[in-house]
DNA sequence: GGAATAGTGTCTATCAGACATTATATG
DNA sequence: CATATAATGTCTGATAGACACTATTCC
């Protein structure tokens, strides 16, 4: 019989902030650089499941916000922390950056910028990870939508796929696999600026559409 | 701080046996329908990670025999179990069933039959995704290629397809897509029969491999 | 009218499916 | 030669990409 373990569940939360795809950060404070994502240990009494745990990690106890969880992977292994036995269950979640407090310990940080810098633990390998993840399942699904807010352009959309992806996608074919597919629906508002306005749309689905091919452009970026 | 948690490890293990696909179960003789998934329960002395565990549920320790492995899921919950906060890392195998030692409370049973019996706690539903989990990366990998030993002709590729699938693959399409991704190569050898002979392959690198698009004739099946 | 972005029309290339055809072994 | 399976040729349809073009608003 082995000795019990103690169980981390881990959130990389995306958001999009002026076009760009930021993951949220947390300083524990202890030194300058001990950048990590959001965790909690598994509290039996007050966790239904992992993804409550989850939830109560990014400080969204009801998931109010929290436009889209998955999981990941469960990382364990002898040697992930030094001298320590650990075992961590790892999500990602799409959110509105403008929901999680201004707090001096939290912060935003533009994906590339995270690749670069030096993150406690193996964090930074969880966030590419899980980065990889939400790029090669946006290529056939909607879920860069699940970073926008609730009425959004096609516009916009195409901005979200282009800031996950990390390249340019056609307008046209995108557009056409979006309305071909019959999971917006206009809301009969309009965006108006100092030019053509534009239709505003909304998810008939909360759940993320999956779309029969991928977007192929990806390919030469590979 | 929370009451410390032991973690399983549950792998499905697939074989194929005259062109079925089964699932590998253990009766632990309790009571007669209490089939099972094979399972360990952590140990931080002798493991060194996760994918020790489910090497060691399936008598495996080495790994030798299991031509791939793959995380699924971490399943954790209040219910799962009556009364237990209850976690478990699942994995799915692929293998060849000829490995298992033939053990009276061991057993192949094909997926359909699987489908429709009794299974111990939630493991009906962890074999259920771990097969969606493997027929879909099955419409855009090699992987059903993996189910064969290590020489095989393209027709034993169509079989596996299929079983793993559910459905008839085109011949010409599935060929077109094999050949033209340089991931097999030709033996030299060939299978003999009472009919034209049969070029073999081998899988030139140990890894399933991408392919651009799905096997749409997949969408009718749906 | 000019600037800027929204939205469309349409051609091409690629590739999966369908299915007919040819090839090669055994008995 | 009959049978059975291996392997190929080739047509069609669907759809992603490219890109030029039109539409609509503000100033």
């Amino acid at each position: 019989m082995s000795k019990p373990l103690q169980v981390a569940v881990n959130v990389v939360a995306f958001s999009l902030k002026a076009n760009q795809l930021c993951v949220l950060l947390v300083n524990e404070g202890t030194h300058d650089a001990s950048w990590q994502i959001p965790g909690s240990i598994i509290d039996i009494e007050q966790d239904h499941s992992l993804e409550d745990t989850a939830k109560r990690a990014l400080g969204s106890p009801h998931g109010s916000k929290i436009l889209y969880l998955e999981q990941v992977q469960t990382k364990g292994s002898k040697d992930r922390i030094p001298n320590e036995w650990s075992l961590a269950v790892v999500y990602y979640a799409l959110m509105d950056h403008h929901v999680i407090a201004q707090q001096p310990n939290l912060c935003w940080m533009p994906v590339e910028a995270v690749l670069t810098s030096k993150m406690a633990f193996d964090h930074q390998t969880l966030i590419e990870e899980s980065l990889q993840r939400l790029q090669n399942k946006s290529l056939y699904t909607s879920l860069p939508i699940f970073l926008l807010p609730q009425e959004f352009t096609l516009t916009e959309v195409q901005k979200a796929y282009e800031a996950v992806l990390g390249f340019c996608v056609e307008k046209k074919s995108l557009r056409r696999r979006l309305l071909d597919a019959d999971f917006l629906e206009e809301t009969g508002n309009i965006r108006r600026a100092s030019h053509r306005p534009a239709q505003l749309y909304r998810l008939s689905l909360p759940k993320p559409y999956f779309f029969a091919r991928i977007i192929e452009g990806a390919r030469e970026h590979k």
